[in-house]
DNA sequence: TTGTAAGCGTTATCAT
DNA sequence: ATGATAACGCTTACAA
């Protein structure tokens, strides 16, 4: 190993003349401390160049700092604006995050758990995947939080985050008849994840209330390529869709490029399309996509505020609003 | 704080009855423990649920495996392209990663540094930002590697890890002169980092060798929403360009939308256009935008192996090169 | 191979 | 308000 040598409070308060617990009490917001020594210590510490070693204090106080961020497809536009999001609020919240990068099995979840309890996080936060049951059995006993972000499963002790998937749906239907469809399509990955069912069975259901039937596909993984091969699928059935609901943004992108290159339609007089997530693209006047917002901020919110809540905290689901922004991909905004 | 209790090594001990020494060389590879105690601590850990507890022994070996991930911008592609990577590779290596958000501002850059030494992470990547002088001191001082990916600056003890941006520049001034342009322009943000800098200056040195003048127009920061405004001010002159080069591929899609959206220019019959980075949506069919490969596989390896080697560790300045992948938007590929 | 004991850098308790 | 002293959970000599 290489020559580590940090600093310790052992120097500082050498160089300050005072005891070590001196400088502990000078760092510790709320302490007793005289504002003279005070002033001593801080001096010292800065010509030092003293930092608090928070391996050592995490191990005194069993309380670490650390949320750990568990998440498969870090690069993916949503995921990585929910993680700026929840960052920054780790920060402003005093906590620092440490991120662990899954694949889509489950397994690797699991394993990223078991880091955050080495680490002895103080809290997990699941932006992809499904621990086992007994994983989390295993935080939560060890009292360690949990937060599940549109992974639904219904245990207790975790804070659960939810959108209204379901209602999103039956909205995007309205928006379909109003605008004269009434040949319904649902693109959909083959992920299967709680919230992207959610929204296919949402919209089914709905458009079987205007008396509709929708035509369902799945393709791969959630991204611009199954985009692309959704529509290749969809467009070319006899019976082509005039309007169709993408579970993702990344989706409706592909679908939309490939409707428009490859068939020629043009978009929403042909074909209506709506998505969601809002990601940035969604934005850019190539898509001009009408979607539905990831409240990323409010998500972000909720979670810091629950898990830096002190005493013992309650698991509790939370059902957050998606807001349908209006673009250009359906008629009749 | 809510209720803390992680199973210890010392429970581990007495259910397996063997002494705490005992557990902890079951859980340090190569250390000298029978295979039937092994066992035997193995499976009473696997009962009890125990994980090593890395905060204890981060601070006996004065190793904490933690390394901290310095970035702005998380949200963006390249950069989170680049972080996915990292964490990947740094997993791989049986490290963890810290990451640390920050806004565009050095000074956050420093404080970012301050809490890698607070939690004594053996390394610190930096992909945003330049921190001061005295803060990298203390890190390397105290024993922590310092990479810095992509900021130039020459200071010996870091692992530096930049790009032939130069070089790649004048490849592109060849290229926008074989397919016949004249009329060069560089579209740029106000960033002003090192790297953003190199392929302003390169491309305008380059042009010069071929006896071309290039127009040069910087606004904001390095986004979509610039691009465009990059095309407001560059496609409004009387003189056209006929070819521009964006310092990265997010200006360069917000050109492209505007010069075909609002211009109703044709691109790349009327307008040649590269870009630098290969973000995804560089490759989507609205945009089949040529431009630079990032090496982000082989900065994240170069990183990682670096900063896992064993003994103290020497300083030095690594230029790997950008590919140009071909694609659309220049005449004559 | 195994157990005992010392030590890592903190914070918390307890006198003073 | 301040300084000694005992934890915290681990690793690692040092003995056995």
């Amino acid at each position: 190993m290489s020559q580590r040598d940090f600093v310790s409070a052992e120097e500082v308060a050498q160089r300050a003349g005072v005891s070590r617990s001196a400088v502990s009490r000078a760092f510790t917001p709320g302490a007793s401390v005289s504002e003279a020594t005070r002033q001593k210590v801080l001096q010292a510490a800065e010509e030092l160049g003293y930092q608090v070693n928070h391996l050592a204090r995490g191990l005194m106080r069993n309380e670490s700092g650390i949320v750990c961020l568990i998440v498969s497809d870090v690069a993916t536009p949503y995921r990585s604006a929910l993680l700026r999001e929840l960052t920054l609020q780790l920060q402003l919240a005093g906590k620092v995050a440490m991120l662990i990068n899954t694949d889509r099995s489950d397994g690797s979840v699991n394993t990223a758990l078991q880091q955050a309890i080495r680490y002895r996080a103080d809290a997990s936060v699941i932006l992809s995947g499904l621990p086992d049951k007994s994983i989390t059995q295993l935080c939560l006993r060890s009292g360690q939080r949990l937060v599940l972000i549109n992974r639904d499963e219904d245990q207790s002790g975790p804070l659960h985050i939810n959108l209204d998937d379901r209602e999103a749906a039956a909205r995007v239907v309205t928006a379909f008849v109003r605008a004269g469809c009434s040949r319904l399509a649902f693109a959909n990955s083959e992920a299967g994840t709680p919230s992207l069912m959610a929204r296919e069975e949402g919209f089914i259901a709905a458009a079987r209330d205007h008396g509709l039937e929708v035509v369902v596909e799945r393709h791969g993984w959630t991204g611009y390529e199954a985009g692309r091969v959704l529509a290749q699928r969809l467009l070319t059935r006899k019976e082509r869709p005039d309007a169709v609901f993408c579970a993702t943004d990344l989706l409706a992108c592909g679908f939309m490029d490939a409707a428009r290159h490859q068939f020629s339609l043009s978009i929403p007089q042909q074909l209506c399309v709506v998505g969601f997530d809002d990601i940035e693209q969604a934005s850019w006047s190539s898509y001009r996509l009408t979607t539905f917002s990831q409240p990323v901020a409010a998500i972000a919110r909720e979670a810091v505020t629950w898990l830096s809540e002190n005493g013992v905290v309650q698991g509790k689901s939370l059902r957050l609003h998606s807001d349908l922004v209006w673009r250009d991909s359906v008629r009749g905004g």
